[in-house]
DNA sequence: CAAATAGTGTCTCTAAGACACTATTCC
DNA sequence: GGAATAGTGTCTTAGAGACACTATTTG
């Protein structure tokens, strides 16, 4: 196909995870090892290969932070960056996807809580900063981004958690309770799981 | 820079303008002059050039078919679609992109309703189908499209066939009315403009 | 006047949100 | 019992939509 004069095309993933432990949502993110922007935290990314599917590229890039495929519930495209200095080794595209992840990730992946994201290289911390939002009104919407953070069973508990997490205000219970029983493929169960420790214990909803 | 494995990128526009005349929002296409798909209707597209901002590529396509850059009052990104075989030549990235005209451009541009768009080249047909409902929900929300497809001023009867052209559904018109008034930036002016030759005239709306 | 088009007023339905109150657990 | 967490019921509000009725124009 003789000259291409087109900008390179790279594919960079906010990997999602709700971990129920620290009652966040964390990101995934990897060390550089090389210039630019080494030793700086960034978003895992990939280039995206000839004739390669973008969703194919956000798993590869996933697996260079230590994912196997399985590990991969979800992912789908969100916006494409062109600005044209935001890679220092030249005119780059980012198209930015997300995904869902159901184990944490050992090394070298490093997990911070998307509310508490340091400062990333390139302009990703712009990235997932524009694109929180979206995320954020596709949960319970968007149900293959809503079955990926919840997995299979989740409390109404985790639920809370996930929306203060991703829309950063505090849901009341009541209302949620409400939207939960309108999200199509979603079923209360009878049962309860405690995971604070205190309190009455918290339904259990399962997808079906 | 090295090797460059990515896919090429090309930048496809669905440019709408609303025909006062024939009552249509009407798309621009052309004739390709060569293969792949010589002869046939195809959107406007470029590849877009290294550094290029997509929205530069948008108004650079269209004028390939005839517009001048003041002719273009918006534009803005949609989705990439990334399917392998989408072009017979290789691999090939569309970001499709909207835009709004003011005026019709002669040839070489081609228009067509937008409900009754022939078969295209690639898969353009695809295209407009996939990204049309997102139009149409744009309408009265997103300013930019919303001021591009009126123009400075435009009648409430105007305002009725734009829906139906989008949406492919009658809009009521007391419903609409109530929409309007709730666009911020919109005023109903005293000016009345009858458009139909029949029939009581239709009050006139203005962008402030 | 009839036909065609446009505008007004009202009613219903639904979704989101606020909030008071009740329920269940651990200490 | 008290603190912490969770669930229920109810009220308000905003928006979408349906629809009957009125208004203004041309022929």
């Amino acid at each position: 196909m003789s000259t291409i004069s087109s900008s390179a095309v790279s594919v960079d993933v906010i990997a999602l995870r709700f971990d129920p432990v620290s009652r966040h949502v964390v990101v995934a993110t990897h060390r550089r090892g090389w210039a630019p922007y080494a030793g700086r935290l960034a978003l895992p990314g990939v280039l995206l290969g000839a004739g390669e599917r973008i969703r194919d590229a956000s798993v590869r890039a996933l697996t260079k932070v230590g994912a196997t495929g399985g590990d991969v519930t979800g992912s789908g495209q969100l916006v494409t960056f062109d600005e044209p200095n935001r890679d220092p080794r030249g005119p780059t595209l980012s198209i930015a996807t997300w995904a869902t992840l159901t184990r944490p990730l050992p090394e070298p992946a490093i997990w911070h809580p998307v509310r508490e994201l340091p400062a990333l290289a390139f302009d990703h911390t712009r990235i997932v900063a524009d694109v929180l939002p979206r995320l954020a009104g596709g949960l319970w919407r968007d149900l293959e981004l809503t079955r990926g953070l919840t997995g299979v069973e989740f409390t109404a508990g985790d639920a809370v958690d996930l929306v203060r997490e991703l829309s950063g205000a505090d849901p009341d219970r009541g209302n949620l309770n409400r939207t939960l029983a309108a999200v199509p493929g979603l079923r209360r169960t009878d049962e309860r799981r405690s995971v604070k420790g205190t309190g009455r214990p918290s339904v259990v909803w399962s997808w079906a």
